[in-house]
DNA sequence: ACGATATATATCGGCGGCCGACCTATCAGC
DNA sequence: GCTGATAGGTCGGCCGCCGATATATATCGT
């Protein structure tokens, strides 16, 4: 499965503990320092992915202050991938950083 | 506008210096460790796009060989995009590393 | 001489992910 | 009673990605 950065962020934001799908929405809020605020359609069409995929899968529901939450956590497959994406991203921002370090911003000061 | 990964290679790409078509395709190539491989549809549509944004510009042609390379190069507001792209980026990059049990490594890395 | 590969440009249509709008429902606060 | 936050879900449109296709030149192997 090809993973977006929408995907990615649903991934991380299962990685420390299993969370509903408003939970995801919030921890992806925060992950991503305010910048990236899923959509209901965004978040419920890459839970269907992830889970199709065999990233992550259901794990059960609870009734709190009488509204259903929805648990989803991690499948081992999907922690995998996740900490490959993650080096990826890491290899790829030293690489800029180290492209942009060298390169002095041309034009205006 | 919205800068998609593939888009943020291609700016990647102009960084250190002005780069035909072609050219992009193969730094891309590089810079993403041989992961990201640009088609043609992909590649012009995001260049007429970062044009329009005004993120980049053409930068003369040249004949090499019997063949037209058309060249472009950064604006200063596409540095500061990519700039900018970078350092969230690295940011996400870091939080990650952190939340999948990666210890931070104290002082130099 | 011929075909395959690489270089180099560009267009087009399909696929699919993103996203806002919308719907239902409960609870807290004004 | 109304609004906003919490919680679930569907639906249609927009648009970016990508392969296929077209055109053209230079090179290399057979």
């Amino acid at each position: 499965m090809r993973l977006t950065e929408q995907a990615y962020l649903v991934l991380l934001a299962l990685a420390d503990e299993p969370r509903h799908g408003y939970g995801v929405v919030q921890e992806v809020r925060a992950l991503s320092g305010g910048a990236v605020r899923l959509g209901a359609g965004t978040l419920y069409g890459i839970l269907d992915r992830l889970v199709s995929a065999g990233y992550a899968e259901g794990s059960g529901e609870v009734v709190v202050d009488g509204r259903l939450r929805r648990y989803y956590r991690l499948t081992p497959t999907g922690h995998d991938a996740l900490t490959a994406e993650t080096a990826r991203l890491a290899a790829l921002a030293r690489r800029a950083d180290r492209l942009l370090g060298g390169v002095p911003r041309p034009g205006i000061a």
